[in-house]
DNA sequence: CCTTACACCTGAACGTGTTCAAACCTGTCT
DNA sequence: AGACAGGTTTGAACACGTTCAGGTGTAAGG
């Protein structure tokens, strides 16, 4: 009676292990579950995590990868109910943030890792390249729905700075210990209502020599970092 | 013939230790030199290096705080022979990046602590306050002395807003792997200017909504990020 | 039915940062 | 001199992430 189920044993095993570790990681925190432990709480040997997944930190980005899939509907639909770019801007990193709720301290351990860039797990670095141009793609079409004008210099280089503002609202966001990350929520707000305000003001024929220098550090962080 | 020597014995072990790490950490990188190789060079048992340093973060630690006394009087001479703000607050980020040229692998042990806050060797630290209340305190000497009239809601944010801004560009620096740092000195000279756009544009009646938006965003950064 | 191949899995072993009970000085008091 | 105290030093031991030489099961080919 060998099972017609379609999902093979070994897509099974993997996800018993990153279901464990998951559950683990939540309960105890990244650093003080052991991969014995994970092992061990999946039924299997220490050896077998590591045929499914090359690290530790490679089960956290496993779920990242998978929770990136299954939030995409999520995005496209708060996008879509958002009327105006700040709201839309804002209803994007919200669905990321309330996905996000029960897993703050698995993605710690990702975000720790900082903007390293050589560090396989990094959101900058090149193992992460296609999830990132994923987001980045979400705001470019932020920028194109959202109505607003702005000026064809600074235009091509504002996705990516918008997804660095992403970045950064999770990135307080997962380290804000405020009761329910109020702070981190009135942040993102904030943070929001600025951006736009910025780039309303960019248009402004007084602001170009400053746009113009803003361009270049915009180069210049995309170059290797 | 004891020595006369002022320095202690355990003085002198505890820098036999640090002096070995730091060579080490130069010469193969922090994860490489493990701290038995360390003890090693420095003649000593493992369990020593414990005796004198929590942690190898900690030997880490101790090398930025020696920095830290080491490079007051050079900020305290660039900061008195730069005229004008902007050039101020470039001379005295100037200083640490040429101090910590030697030792950017060392550094970039300390900075992969990210934001965190918890971690006792990240820059936001409890436990790196009083370093930090040091170069705050000579970004508010800046703007005194700097010549840049600032709103008066605005004033008491400032000193820590620029350390946020050197923080950035140190972190920009450590990781920049461009020949010299090329790219990570243009970014440090056209960061100021920025920043030193804004201040002035500051002032302007139309600008208040926007002040008072970032000025809320500065506190809840405070908070405990 | 046997052989082969290979995906899957095992658990001992390695190198790491770190801990700790015990040993070793060195100066002081009796 | 001997005993004591306490700062310093030792090196074995621990727990961790990770590796790897091998074992096990299963499906295909003969």
């Amino acid at each position: 009676m060998t099972t017609p189920n379609p999902t093979s044993k070994a897509e099974e095993t993997s996800l018993k292990i990153l279901d464990a570790a998951l559950e683990l990681f939540r309960e105890q925190g990244f650093d003080s579950a052991t991969m014995r432990d994970i092992a061990s709480k999946a039924g299997v040997a220490t050896g077998a995590a590591y045929y499914y997944y090359a690290s530790k930190d490679a089960i956290v980005m496993a779920f990242y990868e998978r929770a990136w899939q299954e939030m995409q509907p999520a995005i496209e639909s708060a996008i879509a109910g958002a009327k105006g770019f700040e709201a839309k801007l804002r209803a994007m990193i919200r669905v990321k943030l309330d996905y996000f709720v029960a897993n703050r301290a698995v993605l710690r351990a990702l975000l720790r890792t900082g903007a390293d860039a050589q560090h396989p797990l990094s959101p900058f670095s090149a193992d992460t390249a296609a999830i990132r141009e994923g987001d980045i793609a979400w705001f470019r079409r932020i920028l194109e729905e959202g109505g607003i004008r702005v000026p064809r210099d600074l235009a091509p280089h504002l996705p990516g700075a918008l997804w660095f503002f992403q970045m950064g609202a999770i990135y307080f966001w997962v380290m804000d210990d405020s009761p329910n990350q109020a702070r981190a929520g009135r942040l993102l707000q904030l943070g929001a209502k600025i951006v736009t305000s910025l780039l309303r003001m960019a248009g402004l024929p007084l602001t170009r020599p400053m746009r113009k220098a803003v361009i270049e550090v915009m180069e210049l962080v995309r170059g290797d970092a």
